[in-house]
DNA sequence: TCATAAATCACCCGAAAGAATGAAAGAAAT
DNA sequence: ATTTCTTTCATTCTTTCGGGTGATTTATGA
C-alpha cells in the first residue's frame, strides 16, 4: 500500500524531471537555429544533460532498491525493545546494555528475552541477524 | 598500491567507453548529413545513449564505492578461523560451529577464542561486527 | 474506571560461552 | 632437520546467556 504509493512518486519525479529536459532541449533546439554550424554544439548539451540526468536516474534507483524495506517495530516490538536490540546490535553485553538503559540487569534480561520469543530466535546472534534483515534497526555503515 | 591499481583500471574502463560513445555519435552525426531533417532522431538517439552510459556509470560507481574495502584474512587469521568466523556470523552456536566443522567443541571453542585475540574483541558479537566491518566474511545479503 | 500493555525488577537454574593452560600431530618453510 | 604455524583436543574455572515464573508500577485507551 505505503510501499506502492511511494514507489509511484518516485517515477512520478523521474517523470517530472525528464519532461523538464525535453523541454529544456527544445528551447535549446529553437534557439540555435543556427545550427549547421552549431550541431556539435547541440549534441555536446544533449550528451551532458543526458548523462547528468542518467547519472542521477541511476544512483537514486539504486539508493532506492537498497533501503525501503524499512519494517518499522510492527512485529510487537516496543520502543524500549527496539533500544535494546540497537545496543544488542552493537555488541554490548546484557550488562552493558543494562547500564547504558539504567536499569538492572534483570530487566535488560526480561526485553532480551521478549526480544527473541517476539523475533522467534533463540539466541542474540541471530537476533542481531534478523534485525539487520529486516531493516529494524539503524544500519551500521554506508 | 593494489587498491589505486584497480581503480585506475576502473576510471580506464570509463574513459574508453565514452572513447567509443563519442566516435559512435561521429559516425552516426556523419550518416546523417540530412541533418535539417533528422536533427530530431540525433537528439534523441545522443539522448538516450547518453542516459544509458550516465546510468550504467552512476550505479557502477556507486556499487564500487560500496565494496571495494575487502581485507583478505591478512589479521593473522588462519583459512580455518575464517571458517569459524563465517559460521559465527551467520548466528551459529559453539556446538553448532563444531558440528559443521566435523571438530570437537573445545576445538571450535579454541577457535573462537583465537579469533577474538587476533580481533581483539571480547564477544562473539563484536567479532561478528568486526568481521562485517572489514568485510573479512562473505555479506549476507545484496 | 477498568482493562491492557509497557516497563521495571527479582530469583532460580541449567546451558552456553569465554579465559587460561597444556599438549600433540601434521604441514610448511628455511 | 628443525623450527614455526596450524589444527586438533582436553581440562578447569568463571562469567554470561537464556528460560521460566511472578510481581509492581505507570501509561494508555476504551
Amino acid at each position: 500500500m505505503r510501499k506502492l504509493k511511494k514507489l509511484n512518486r518516485i517515477y512520478w519525479i523521474y517523470g517530472g524531471v525528464m519532461g523538464l529536459l525535453m523541454i529544456l532541449l527544445e528551447v535549446i533546439h529553437y534557439r540555435t537555429m543556427v545550427r549547421d554550424i552549431e550541431i556539435e554544439v547541440y549534441g555536446a548539451i544533449i550528451g551532458i544533460l543526458f548523462l547528468a540526468f542518467g547519472i542521477w536516474l541511476g544512483t537514486s534507483l539504486i539508493k532506492k532498491n537498497s533501503q525501503e524495506k524499512y519494517d518499522p517495530f510492527k512485529l510487537g516490538l516496543s520502543k524500549r525493545e527496539v533500544e535494546v536490540l540497537e545496543l544488542l546490535a552493537q555488541g554490548f553485553s546484557n550488562q552493558e546494555v543494562a547500564d547504558k538503559l539504567f536499569v538492572s540487569l534483570n530487566t535488560a534480561k526480561t526485553h532480551i528475552s521478549n526480544i527473541y520469543s517476539k523475533l522467534n530466535v533463540k539466541r542474540r546472534t541471530q537476533a542481531i541477524q534478523k534485525a539487520r534483515d529486516m531493516a529494524l534497526i539503524h544500519p551500521s555503515k554506508e
